[in-house]
DNA sequence: GCCCTTTCTTATCTTTTGTTATTTTCTTCT
DNA sequence: AGAAGAAAATAACAAAAGATAAGAAAGGGC
């Protein structure tokens, strides 16, 4: 699952196995939690199979706000770095194989290997991503109706149908299961 | 208007008096637009004194998703660092002050400083905060309702109502112009 | 395969928001 | 200051979404 970070740039080979040696593999079953809401952050993870959400309470319901599949890395970003506690709870929804690290362990590989012009550029390339992918998140909410937003999904992100309960998708899209459910109903040709 | 960076990091003066060189500035009227919808930005802009919208074409409407105000930056940042045509149209609503730098000077000063430890942590941070920034946006309009988030605004910051038209603050909050009205009107006590 | 639990659908009613049009208030410009 | 234009408030109706409850379908565990 790393072979494609080792591929891509030219660091030493050595350094690489140094740098995967900190993580760890983990197989956990499905409804796992891997961090709580509350709890603060120190560990970031790889997923090599499985799929996972990130949820928060409100008002004794649990809203999702972002599904993450194979290859993908998950943290509680705010409080993985900076050490406060997170607001969101991270779960498993099918068994799951993942790869986890330690945030002194990850700070060190960071402190190497942004003196590496390249991996800096790659890093920021991340970083710049990460901060379109939110912002194109925000926009489709002020500008889409809820049946816009399940159209793109079902065209941009066939895969999460696929693989999510409707329940953690209507929340996801900003809105109760039930009206997820009349939408669906009206699109499939009423 | 430099002076905070200048104070903040340790590179030598003279690095900074070639920085800020690179940059020009400009007043502008109110109204004026420094990016359109299509065009690829190669502009980056400092605000002095003045407020900003960026914004898109919806179905015929105009549709706000950021304010920007003294002190912070401006681009449209996809379009800048990708050289791709921007999707939105950046414009001032008060006669404003600004100073900008071209993407090959920036571009410049990015791979000078960010070799920089310090610069480099600083900007990272600058990247992680705007992710934040977004996150919440993001989460914001999937957790509250209008009525939440116009009472969030009010509370946070203040300086958008004061200085913005309501038209489009209400975009902003992902509702029509109308539907504020009556928000405005139900939460000033009926 | 069968039972139990969870998830999804459907129905009804209430609340909220969108739409369109009109009136009132506020700005701006000369 | 006064006129023209822009923005905001209001009204009335339509459309959509939330809440709650009940029944159908699906999935997991044994």
């Amino acid at each position: 699952m790393f072979d494609q970070f080792r591929e891509r740039f030219p660091l030493l080979n050595h350094k690489w196995d140094e740098y995967i040696d900190l993580y760890h593999r983990i197989e956990v079953p499905a409804k796992t939690i891997l961090l709580k809401e509350g709890e603060t952050s120190n560990k970031a993870y790889m997923i090599e199979k499985g799929c996972l959400r990130a949820w928060f309470y409100r008002k004794d319901k649990d809203i999702t706000f972002q599904f993450f599949f194979e290859n993908e890395g998950i943290s509680s970003t705010e409080s993985f770095r900076k050490r406060i506690p997170s607001f969101i709870t991270i779960e498993t929804l099918e068994p799951s194989v993942l790869h986890w690290i330690s945030k002194d362990n990850l700070d060190k590989i960071m402190e190497e290997t942004m003196e590496i012009p390249e991996m800096r550029k790659w890093m920021m390339d991340i970083l710049f991503e990460r901060q379109a992918h939110y912002m194109h998140q925000f926009l489709s909410l002020i500008r889409d109706t809820p049946t816009e937003r399940y159209l793109s999904l079902i065209k941009d992100k066939p895969h999460i149908l696929q693989r999510v309960p409707q329940q953690y998708i209507a929340s996801y899209l900003g809105i109760t299961p039930v009206s997820l459910s009349r939408i669906r109903k009206k699109v499939s040709g009423h």
